[in-house]
DNA sequence: AAGAAAGTATCGCATTGTGATACATAGTTT
DNA sequence: AAACTATGTATCACAATGCGATACTTTCTT
């Protein structure tokens, strides 16, 4: 079994961003959403969805104690159920509520997501819109393919910012020093072995991106797959988004995505920033 | 401006549930969980993304401290962001985390996904799939298109069951006194003049959707759009979900969908409860 | 400029969450 | 089947922590 115990990041408490500093804080709501953050973990660490009690306590660094409390609070509000046999807890349907919540209001999701739709058809190909949290790229709006795999329909996925196409496309139209900011809050790993890892290698990446508008990474974050992504672009250049178009082994190579996605990821893209200029 | 002050919905408290009594319960953490409510609700009724404290406070039902305190600690945790300009809040994108936690883990989603997208493709249609939560069915799962308006195309939207045929064919496929139970807590309102809101007729319409295995309802949620829910079912019998397809006027008509839109659902139903028995 | 409304900060009190401990149950080994 | 271990559940005295009335500040309205 893996060791899970050490390595937990605690919630972020105001005293860490100096932003914040003094702001009120209830600590229970902290751990609250470290046992819902639990679960995430436990789906990509243990490969299981239904997580014991200890299992919480370990990956969400809260003792027995708390675990079972704030548990089983969740369990009353509904957002994790409880196997009676199993005692297991697992994330309860509810969760969806806060999705709903986020994107019902998400004004980039609702301009995008007809024109997305309309690209996906193009090729038949996945489309993807992903945005920019923290050191990750977070996918908000995905139009699936039938062929794709399930974990590449989910909106929601995080990838690093630095090791894939809709990352790189974005930090390339950002003031440099919040890119240089993300950079060196990244935690710079090998995902594949042609994971670029050093920062000037990365930065004149992104220097090329913004050159040409656009990035194609060849199997930087998942082997055998070379993706395409164009930047979503406010009036002041600044992105708030990337289009992102997979292509996949075999049907997919370096030279097909260049000559067919690239076209496509970029002009979606540019439908999407006039359609936001327009809709000011 | 409407008046909400009165009816906020206190979070469910363990005492409330005689299966959950004495279970320990953080009231913090239902209160953090009201706030969060509160901009779902912000979106229906007031028609904004944004909320002011004042706001939060009438519709979460907590005082001006207390939605400070919870208002502040969530934007510390990043499931909300706060406008410097305005100092109004809004969902934060951490929001989605939990959405894929949820799915990534939701077996029946997986095996519903590809079957879903291949039925979308016949006609060209938006399909879905509905859950049941309380009284409410759930689209879990949305294949959208593009002519459709985006709450259509929004994972996590929630219908009252009585009214909307998911939820009818779901009820009907499910143990008698279930079913009661969810009519007797559902509000039983008029949403369109065609509702349906008596028990009698309520019951005779899911006998009657047992009975084909099917259930279209014409204009009883949504005017002019005729719509079709086949159910998904275990091995017992039982609906773990429902497959809908709408049809919208005026390109779908009640006879059109009777045609090829049911014949479309009960096959797309069929074929995911046969996967999921496979699956076992 | 005055007034109202919304947002922010303060602080003493006691409610509420805390977590060590003990108990119960399930699963495993001898 | 008994003994053991791991895991889940219940208890409870303590005080830390969240509470919310109040006061202050800022912004918007009249």
């Amino acid at each position: 079994m893996l060791d899970l115990a050490d390595d937990v990041l605690p919630y972020p408490v105001p005293e860490a961003d100096p932003d914040r500093r003094g702001k009120p804080f209830v600590a229970s709501v902290g751990k609250c959403f470290q046992v819902l953050k639990a679960f995430r973990r436990g789906q990509t660490e243990l490969r299981q969805r239904d997580l014991g009690l200890s299992e919480i306590c370990k990956l969400s660094g809260l003792d027995k104690s708390a675990a079972q409390r704030f548990s089983e609070t969740l369990v009353t509000l509904g957002y994790l159920e409880k196997d009676p046999g199993t005692r297991r807890y697992r994330p309860g349907i509810a969760l969806i509520d806060f999705y709903y919540t986020f994107m019902v209001s998400h004004r980039l999701a609702q301009i995008a997501m007809p024109i997305l739709i309309e690209a996906s058809k193009v090729y038949d190909t996945t489309v993807n819109l992903c945005e920019m949290e923290g050191t990750d790229a977070i996918y908000t709006v995905r139009i699936p393919q039938a062929k794709a795999s399930y974990g590449t329909m989910l909106a929601g996925r995080r990838v690093p910012a630095f090791c894939a196409s809709p990352g790189t496309v974005m930090l390339a139209h950002m003031p440099e020093d919040e890119a240089d900011a993300v950079l060196a809050a990244s935690d710079l790993r090998k995902i594949t072995e042609y994971t670029l890892t050093d920062i000037p290698a990365l930065k004149a990446q992104m220097a090329e991106a913004r050159r040409l508008g656009y990035h194609v990474s060849d199997q930087q974050s998942q082997i055998h797959n070379v993706s395409t992504a164009a930047p979503v672009l406010r009036m002041d250049g600044r992105a708030v988004a990337a289009v992102h178009i997979p292509g996949y082994a075999p049907q997919w190579n370096l030279e097909s995505v260049h000559e067919k996605l690239v076209p496509l990821a970029v002009e979606t893209a540019r439908r999407i920033s006039d359609s936001l200029t327009e809709a000011l």
